[in-house]
DNA sequence: CCCGCAATGGAATAAAAATTCCAAAACTGC
DNA sequence: GCAGTTTTGGAATTTTTATTCCATTGCGGG
């Protein structure tokens, strides 16, 4: 029976880890509707815990059974079974963190605690979203570049120069020779940048002209441009020789800075560290 | 029978908010199994929703009709009915964010993945503890002072400088007159706070002397003066005019200021809308 | 076109859970 | 210490949910 051609395995994913490492290598080749099931999970993960059965399969659109079919394909028992391992791991925190803001916003419209609220709430899904797609790669890359580089030259203005002085703070603390370029008196500081320096440069839609300019000059004279910004399509991107990216999600005009911060810690950090 | 001096509510709560309420306000007057079940609901609220009856009767050591009865008294029609609105609530976003989380780490301590995962989840930390500690009493008064100010002279070196001067870019995009306080050239400019005008003051633990000193030369002088500091003990609670606090997870040496910022920007913005 | 095997849907069944009920125990006021 | 009332525990019942089974459908190779 179980001559390794099926698909089946027999021994049940033992973390929430291994489960999506399963998901992902059989369902390239399900049938149709286990395929189904394979997506709705994979979309729905954080359900399994408080669904039944009839619910998950409702909402995949296919008949109880074959959502029993898919637990047994992916080594459980049955739904029963994998259902508990989403049960047991579900995290706590929860929901004192989410009265306390519903009770911030009930505040009114408006009022400092609702706008605490939002601005927090703002800035947590920031924080999460980073985490689900900061690209390691790239950030390795650029921490490469600058741990190489004698003098670093951080550029951010507007929004962006919080981020900017605080990443210079950091490398200061860290003994790691840094320069803040922050446009003090028209000042652009251009050849401050010698060779073996290397430049951060720090911007968002909308795109500070100097921000760019100086980066683009320094990269014309051959140094090595860092980029910290919010697309692909920034025009830092063009040309720098690395590029993290870094998306924050907003409530109203203003931007937490959350998870720019947070990236841009990591960076300074990962440096200081390498440089010691 | 049901006379007014039945515990029994017949209505159930329509939220968790509501639902917390209803345990605080009958907790005190039940009998001791029921009160068993209130403490022990009260203390594992986030289970609720994963858990049958049986397993909760059997953490809060009660038989399960106690159990039953306990959900009836908070006016629900059984058990179901109270998971339910616990089910509904469920908050989305897991485990998907917990998963990538460890994956990042599992990069090795000191590389940069992991450094970021750190600092993400110290900042998600500090945004929690900031949505479960802040006073909104204390923000509000905070407000109430800025809003009347003419002039907002805002302070903040070192590690605060950077909220300093996210403050001073969002009180200039919502044309509130402010002046950032930056030390440049060590010109203290404490001349230029004029009777009328207000002091912002940030400093965090170890506290920044030229802040504290200008702060407390401006409340010298007859101008209000609110703090953004992390401690009561904080040199400036001393003679501020209001103190709002806000206490940051730290990872390593380095804060990821989340929770200051979003505090922060929640200030700006509440006195930017009132006085525009 | 037809055979054989895999996949499917739904009805039937089994298991588990929630809910009720009531006799016994524990109080309460006298 | 007794009568009345409330509370309690657990057995019995009902409801919901999971799981299995099998007749039917669809599909690919000969």
């Amino acid at each position: 029976m179980d001559d390794g051609s099926t698909l089946a395995a027999d021994t049940a994913p033992a973390s929430i880890e291994e489960f999506r490492a399963r998901l992902a290598s059989v369902s390239e080749k399900l049938p149709r509707r286990l395929r189904q099931c394979a997506d709705f999970v994979a979309a729905n993960t954080d359900r399994i815990a408080v669904s039944t059965v009839a619910e998950l399969a409702a909402g995949a659109d296919v008949p109880a059974s074959a959502l029993m079919r898919f637990c047994q394909v992916l080594g459980f028992t049955g739904f029963s079974d994998m259902q508990r391992l989403f049960r047991e791991a579900y995290a706590p925190g929860w929901p004192d963190y989410a009265t306390r803001l519903a009770n911030l916003k009930a505040a009114g419209s408006g009022s400092p605690a609702a706008l605490l609220a939002e601005f927090v709430e703002a800035g947590r899904m920031s924080l999460e979203s980073l985490a689900k797609t900061a690209d390691e790669a790239a950030l390795a890359q650029a921490v490469e570049i600058l741990v190489k580089a004698e003098t670093l030259h951080v550029v951010g203005l507007r929004r962006a120069f919080p981020v900017a002085s605080y990443l210079v703070y950091i490398f200061d603390k860290m003994a790691v020779p840094a320069m803040l370029h922050d446009g003090v008196g028209k000042l652009d500081h251009r050849f401050a940048m010698r060779p073996g320096d290397a430049v951060l440069a720090i911007t968002f839609a909308p795109y500070t002209e100097e921000t760019v300019t100086l980066a683009q000059d320094a990269h014309d004279r051959g140094l090595p441009v860092v980029a910290l910004t919010d697309r692909m399509t920034s025009p830092l991107a063009r040309f720098a020789d690395a590029v993290v990216m870094v998306q924050e999600v907003d409530f109203g005009a203003f931007r937490s800075l959350s998870a720019t911060i947070a990236m841009a810690i990591s960076l300074a950090v990962a440096v200081g560290s390498r440089r010691e």
